[in-house]
DNA sequence: CAGTGAGCGAGCTTCCGCTTGACTT
């Protein structure tokens, strides 16, 4: 019998699909990407067509060996990466490390049920070259931007930084979303409100809102207009002129994909994206349940499609129709259409088992795992479920020259709400509300009883600024970053500083907004929010066979090769011009800017050289500066130099303070304090102080460095002291 | 007890997209 060995990216995959294959069949993983780029250079030579050097990743070479060793004891080897652009790639690289062409087949797993697999092991091909060039391309032109613009930042602006394809565009979303806010002027503006009731006893009131006035829109703007209405309109006659009664129906929203999922754990759970993803992580790989043993409670969580398995979606039928009754059960499935750009790999976010309710596995889960699954089962069931259906009516009332409308909405059937409601943003949410009021039951050519009239003052309101998940939802709109990165993207351009995050909302430093000007001013195709779109489209092609991957990556350079050639010598250097700050002058009321002198970073006055106000600073916990005050060296003019005869100034070293030449270096004078007029010597008192100042040491020696990498450093540098 | 300061400047930073353990503190 021969034996046969299947590759897959991810462990837990692994485990779940070795149970569906026989005892001839052996599963591997990879645990993603084994061979990339080198860290450490370009990797690419420009001038050989683009020529990759490839590398084993580090960390990634015990993998590598343990898939070599069981490709040796294989007569058939199913390569099982996921069924994309990435996955052909990482099934490309380990046929060609391991040299097993002749015996390796590409297979395609859409979704992890036993049907699917066995089908999918069934029908093996080959692996796709045009495929894996369309990865090549796209990563080799990934690595042409990121590793070419980011120097010129350290050049230009300050080391560490970086650029990239996506970080850069997702920092200009966020600047260009602040200068809106920035640039937003209030209109202010005016409704008027009636309250008015029915003429019996026991009625109830409710409110309605002038639309028209004289068959006008209405459109005030000033208090003084409010009030002519209102007293234009307060001894008029309400008289109801139309009653008009709708059905209207809401469907279920599709199950979660990545982006889905992290906007909703953000709203209802208020969890930041990296929280939501690590505790999915978990509910994959699998929970401890008991006698039961471990088992995985969703499907994988890195995903773009809506597509669900008809196993599953049998199962949640079957659930409906038992757990609610008929009523709440569609004659057909829902079908939820895929995007077109989505890669469509894996299935939506769904529990693995519809049986094991959130409430039947709570105690076996932490109280955040506990939440997120709930969530995840609640959006797959109400998936599978009937729409919501309201009776909405809407009411005219005639007022003398006045037109007032009120609307109200009543729900009539639950439908799929009864276990899921879409969590909204805090604006949408206030809206909801006004619409979803109760309104008695009113007949045409009733009149009403006018209670109250009155104006009431508006402002027009900014956009608001991104949250975390607002962004990836932006990001993914547009087709830029993938599942597996958004929750990278928001820590990349909030490690670098190019972002902050203020009341839970995403707003950029003065970096970020200096960064994202002389990019759109250097690259302004890459910065385009359109370039990943038509990059994609070119990768599409390349997959087809139509053009050459080559082709691809000369044609991008031949424009972008240029630009870097320009901004090298263009583009404004800010370590020279300085970094605009918050922070204003004290001594001129200018504002202050960060220079780069021969120590590193420092405050100037951005009125140099007419005002010289200079100062030390470092950066705090979220980026800002906080100012060091520099005291003035305490000079002695009564002491003087033995040697040259100099005034000596007070220095500070770690053993204590001293007197040392104010020549210094061209004279090495040193004298003690004690030695000079019987003074006391102001020792350096117990360990806790000379830890403070081992501190302050190691941060000198740090501080060109970026904030970020500081921390990198002070381990490094532990490592050396332990070696 | 002895010794201390300032500054030069080597080598380093970085991308996007797959995936998890392997690290110390």
């Amino acid at each position: 019998m021969s034996k046969s060995l299947v590759i897959v990216e991810s462990p837990a995959k692994a485990k779940t699909i070795k149970k569906y294959l026989g005892k001839d069949f052996s599963v591997e993983a990879s645990s993603g990407h084994l061979i990339d780029l080198p860290n450490n250079k370009l990797g690419v030579n420009i001038e050989k067509n683009f020529k990759p050097e490839y590398v084993v990743i580090k960390n990634k070479k015990k993998f590598l060996d343990q898939l070599e060793k069981a490709s040796k004891k294989a007569d058939n080897i199913y390569l099982a990466s996921d069924p994309d652009r990435e996955g052909e790639a990482i099934a490309w690289h380990i046929v060609d490390r391991l040299k097993i062409k002749d015996k390796a087949y590409r297979v395609l797993i859409y979704e992890i049920t036993e049907k699917a697999v066995l089908e999918a092991i069934r029908n093996p091909s080959r692996l796709s070259r045009d495929m894996f060039e369309a990865q090549q391309a796209r990563r080799i032109l990934d690595r042409l931007v990121g590793y070419q613009v980011s120097p010129l930042l350290w050049k230009k602006v300050r080391r560490g930084l970086s650029a990239g394809r996506v970080q850069s565009v997702a920092l200009r979303l966020v600047v260009e979303r602040e200068r809106e806010v920035e640039n937003f002027k209030p209109d202010e503006y005016w409704t008027i409100e009636a309250e008015l009731k029915q003429l019996l006893d026991d009625a109830i009131s409710f409110v309605a809102v002038l639309s028209k006035y004289d068959g006008e829109k209405v459109d005030i703007k000033t208090e003084e207009a409010a009030n002519r209405a209102v007293e234009g309109l307060r001894n008029e006659t309400y008289n109801v002129i139309s009653v008009e009664k709708k059905e209207r129906s809401r469907s279920a929203p599709p199950p979660f994909i990545t982006s889905t999922l992290q906007q909703e754990a953000s709203r209802k759970l208020r969890f930041p994206v990296k929280k939501t993803m690590t505790i999915a992580q978990k509910l994959y790989e699998g929970v401890e349940l008991g006698d039961e043993g471990p088992a995985g409670l969703i499907t994988y969580m890195r995903t773009d499609s809506v597509r669900v398995s008809e196993h599953a979606i049998n199962e949640a039928r079957g659930y409906i129709g038992e757990a609610y009754g008929a009523d709440f059960l569609p004659e057909g499935p829902n079908i939820f259409k895929v995007k077109k750009s989505a890669q469509d790999a894996h299935e939506a976010i769904r529990p693995t088992s519809v049986i094991k309710s959130p409430d039947s596995v709570k105690i076996y889960l932490s109280e955040d795992e506990f939440e997120l699954y709930k969530l995840i089962w609640q959006r797959f069931i109400s998936c599978q479920m009937n729409p919501a259906l309201y009776d909405q009516t809407t009411v005219e009332i005639e007022a003398g020259k006045g037109l007032f409308r009120a609307t109200g909405s009543v729900i009539k059937f639950p439908g799929f709400t009864i276990v899921y409601m879409e969590g909204k943003e805090e604006e949408e949410e206030a809206k909801e509300k006004e619409e979803e009021k109760r309104l008695p039951d009113l007949s045409e050519g009733e009149d009403l009883k006018l209670i109250a009239l009155e104006g009431k003052q508006h402002f027009t309101q900014p956009p608001p600024r991104f949250t975390e998940s607002a962004l990836v939802k932006e990001l993914e709109e547009r087709g830029i970053g993938r599942p597996s990165t958004y929750a990278t993207i928001l820590s990349t351009i909030q490690d670098r500083e190019y972002v902050i995050k203020e009341k839970n909302r995403l707003k950029p430093t003065l970096l970020g907004c200096a960064i994202t000007d002389l990019l759109i001013d250097g690259f302004p195709e890459v910065m385009d929010v359109q370039f990943t779109a038509e990059m994609e489209e070119k990768l599409d092609e390349v997959e087809e066979g139509s053009v050459n991957w080559v082709e691809l990556l000369n044609g991008f350079y031949k424009g972008f090769g240029k630009r870097l050639e320009q901004a090298e010598v263009s583009m404004r250097s800010l370590r020279r011009e300085g970094m605009p700050t918050e922070l204003d002058c004290e001594q001129c009321g200018g504002q202050m800017i960060i220079k780069w002198g021969k120590r590193g970073e420092f405050l100037s006055c951005s009125k140099y050289p007419e005002c010289k106000n200079a100062k030390q600073f470092e950066y705090g916990e979220d980026g800002e500066i906080r100012i060091k005050e520099k005291k003035e060296p305490e000079i002695r003019h009564d002491i003087l130099c033995d040697l040259c005869g100099k005034p000596m100034v007070v220095r500070k070293s770690r053993y204590g303070k001293f007197l040392g030449c104010t020549s210094y270096p061209e004279c090495k004078g040193i004298k003690r304090l004690k030695d000079v007029q019987g003074e006391e010597v102001d020792k350096v008192k117990e360990s806790g102080e000379s830890t403070e100042e081992n501190k302050k040491e190691s941060k000198r020696k740090s501080f060109r460095k970026s904030p970020a990498k500081k921390k990198a450093e002070v381990k490094s540098q532990a490592k050396g002291y332990q070696a």
